[in-house]
DNA sequence: TTAAATGCAAATCGTTTGCATCTGT
DNA sequence: ACAGATGCAAACGATTTGCATTTAA
């Protein structure tokens, strides 16, 4: 599928890319460089790092993967995952760490009036949240020790 | 202003911290680590990396500075800006590297949506536009030779 | 064959930390 | 006085790069 996309394009094809398209069309959301690396060797062991990011490089140029933000209170790592045509919403549980996706028409909506009412050609739109989940919902907000808290609003 | 919630909080208030709380107060948006260093350096010259991302930290745990993700294509680095009661919309154009904020009640409504539906206590809400900005507005989408392009929807 | 992709190791860059010293209260 | 803040330098972790070697077309 993504293969495709570079075949298409004349890409070359080689047996590492092979594997780390694989990877991350099974692995589906927010996937980092190490676990990709991690996942890939399971199949090929050999499998550099260099090459992990060489190719994360070439299918974000390809628009084939999207590279998303560190949520709150990540070290400064990033995540990837194979493209999807409606836009997500991210939300991650600030407490026990759980990122879930999901999709809202009223977001959509908001990113048709936003090109228009700008002019700005939307290459890509994010939005995430961070918080607390259902259920961890944290009583009261702690004063000087949690360390990940972000923000207090 | 920033100085008397942490007095308030009874945290020692510091030279040093003084003139951070001041640069990131004057700067505005989205001011990162290096610049905020470099910026606080003209007022006090010895002062060093190490305490300013401590007092970053520490504004971050009062909720006084908010944390922004990078956008896209730029390297691992975080921006930092005073607080603000509403939520920004940032728009980065990926060609020029302008950055613009603005308010949108559509995405003031779409939070409140969010929240009672998930029932997500929302701390922090982030919406990054990335794409190319009307003045600069490229004709065409690149193939290969951006090197910054993240996404091609 | 040969331009492009890989592995390896070293380099970068932002950020964090240990520890001895200095400072605000 | 002394808990907490600072400077310095070294550590860290993710990412990137130079270069000799291998590989897909």
């Amino acid at each position: 599928l993504l293969a495709d996309h570079l075949l298409a394009n004349s890409v070359r094809m080689t047996a590492q890319r092979r594997v780390l398209i694989e990877v991350i069309q099974e692995a589906g959301e927010h996937l980092d460089a190490r676990m990709l690396l991690q996942l890939a060797r399971r199949r090929m062991p050999g499998i550099d790092r260099a090459t992990v990011y060489r190719t994360i490089e070439l299918l974000k140029k390809f628009g084939l993967v999207s590279e998303l933000g560190r949520f709150q209170a990540e070290r400064a790592k990033r995540y990837y995952e194979a493209r999807t045509n409606r836009d997500r919403i991210r939300m991650a549980c600030l407490l026990c760490g759980r990122v879930d996706c999901f999709f809202s028409s009223l977001f959509d909506r908001l990113k048709t009036e936003l090109s228009h009412q700008t002019g700005f050609e939307i290459h890509v739109i994010r939005l995430e949240l961070g918080g607390s989940c259902k259920s961890c919902c944290a009583p009261k907000r702690p004063d000087v020790d949690v360390g990940s808290t972000e923000d207090g609003a």
